[in-house]
RNA sequence: GGCGCGGUACCCAAGCGGCUAAGGGAGAGGUCUGCAAAACCUCGAUUCGUCGGUUCGAGUCCGACCCGCGCCUCCA
């Protein structure tokens, strides 16, 4: 059985999706004004995860991931520049694609971009006015959440206690109550617009989602995921719209990710206290360690990023790395033994369980990490044999198809002259000449290649 | 003020009423090795923020309190 927490419940329910065997899949893109945050990516990686475990528990997943290329930043960032709306967000969403490959984010079947769907929108906002729950107000169009008794049920929020006190409303706009929020935005003077029937202007950010879900999922889809400070008004106004436009019930499952936090404060662009990929990557980080990195603690919880956390990330991964290669590079007897194969299920069947309980990573994790102490203990002893490695690493591949942590197939090679000093001190070992195969050892290491001594033979692997 | 999350070993982190409180990192000792590295073995919380309560039995349920954080405004 597959359990998830969703927000709607506020607590654990058994996953069933609407259609056997298939589960429609929207999750909240990113806004293209500038470079994803490592934050942003904790919750790309959580539906990754989320979505490579739907996948290997076998089911088909239908995937739309939105990309909001028009709202006040992009437009702010393109006009700061002299740039067209699409010449300054391309920029972003082409490095956007090249960090998802970087981090092994597996890419969702549609990521459909709101400038691209304003048809869409302008229908759902004309059907809303329409249905009275939305009203015009000097050009522009606002959802009236009075209309909608059911608002505030996400974000448990109640509407009484929203009245007027808290804090200012930003909104450049007029609108007749505070937390009535924009269909649709007149336009500006120097901003971009789209001509149509509900006037010129362009949309507002909330009903992209609505329309572009409904587009490729169909009005009820099965997950909804998004960091959880779109839970509200983001998610919030979702529900309205979609709800109130189509009658029915919009998203079964609403799926949360809790933040990445920096010294215990959230991670975000208007606090100034963020690394990007590229700020990483420029550090000399792995990112497939960040990536295990983001991974390992569960998504509803709080994770605080430190230098030192990734460093653990990096050696725990390692272990793993480490296991693999010896399972590939040792020499075994041939044959079988007996207990192997029922043990490699059992691992199979554990971590899927582990997974299914709310993507109990943990859980998961430690299942991986006693398999491999358990296959390395019989490796020390002698006890296995090379059709249990087989099984073993195929297992570890399995389990890999979630977690997509493990090195890359290709060998990579090595320039000659490094090899050639391998080979230097080899013979020297061999002259027991170990002074100057110490010193080999230690300029090779300057160079990141580390040597290890095996009874196999020499291996090397990068350092970092 | 309202809603919500978290506080488990040096660090990260499972556990959601009952076998000896998972797992990873770091550390200590040992085995192997020319030396390293990796791996293996052993050690490591009589204790789960504090104080009460419920129970035969509580990190695990209830109450109060302390600490840290998030949302209520654009934000993954």
């Amino acid at each position: 059985m597959i359990r998830f927490f969703n927000t709607l419940s506020g607590s654990l329910e058994e996953f069933r999706p609407l259609k056997e065997g298939e589960v429609r899949l929207y999750t909240c893109g990113p806004t293209v004004y500038d470079y994803p945050h490592i934050g942003n990516y904790r919750a790309y990686i959580f539906e990754d995860l989320l979505k490579r475990f739907l996948l290997l528990a076998g089911f088909k997943v239908i995937h739309v991931m939105n990309i909001t290329d028009v709202d006040d930043k992009t437009i702010k960032g393109a006009a700061r520049q002299g740039l067209s709306l699409q010449e300054y967000t391309s920029r972003y969403i082409e490095a956007f694609f090249e960090d998802l490959k970087t981090l092994r984010i597996m890419p969702a079947d549609i990521y459909p971009r709101a400038t691209e769907h304003i048809p869409d929108m302008v229908r759902m906002v004309r059907g809303l006015l329409d249905k009275g729950c939305a009203y015009y107000k000097e050009g522009s169009v606002y959802f009236s959440i009075q209309k909608f008794p059911a608002y505030g049920r996400l974000a448990k929020i109640d509407l009484a206690e929203l009245k007027a006190g808290a804090r200012v409303d930003s909104d450049e706009y007029e609108k007749e109550s505070v937390h009535d929020f924009a269909l649709w935005k007149k336009a500006k003077e120097g901003e971009p617009f789209w001509e149509t029937e509900l006037g010129a202007g362009r949309p507002g950010w909330h009903i992209e989602c609505s329309a572009m879900s409904t587009r490729y999922l169909g009005p009820s889809i099965d997950i909804h995921c998004g960091g959880i400070d779109n839970i509200f008004p983001h998610h919030e106004n979702e529900i309205a719209q979609s709800e109130a436009y189509y009658g029915q019930k919009f998203v079964n499952y609403w799926l949360h990710c809790h933040h990445l936090v920096v010294d215990g404060e959230k991670m975000s662009k208007s606090k100034g206290n963020f690394y990007t990929l590229r700020d990483l990557l420029a550090r000399g980080l792995n990112p497939v360690d960040l990536r295990f990195f983001l991974l390992s603690t569960h998504y509803r919880k709080m994770l605080n990023f430190t230098f030192d956390g990734l460093e653990q990330a990096r050696a725990s991964r390692q272990r793993v790395l480490d296991f693999v290669y010896e399972l590939e590079h040792r020499t075994l007897a041939p044959g079988a033994e007996p207990e192997i194969q029922g043990l490699a299920e059992k691992v199979l069947t554990d971590f899927k369980e582990s997974l299914a309980d709310d993507l109990n990573i943990s859980a998961a994790l430690a299942v991986l990490f006693d398999f491999i102490r358990e296959i390395n203990s019989r490796l020390s002893r002698d006890l296995l044999k090379q059709e249990d490695a087989v099984r073993v690493l195929r297992t570890v591949e399995e389990i890999d198809r979630v977690l997509a942590i493990l090195q890359e197939r290709k060998e990579e090679a090595l320039p000659p002259e490094l090899l050639e000093k391998i080979e230097l001190r080899q013979w020297a070992r061999k002259e027991k000449n170990f002074a100057l195969a110490d010193a080999i050892r230690e300029e090779l290491r300057q160079q990141g290649i580390m040597l290890e001594d095996t009874k196999e033979g020499v291996r090397w692997k990068r350092i970092k």
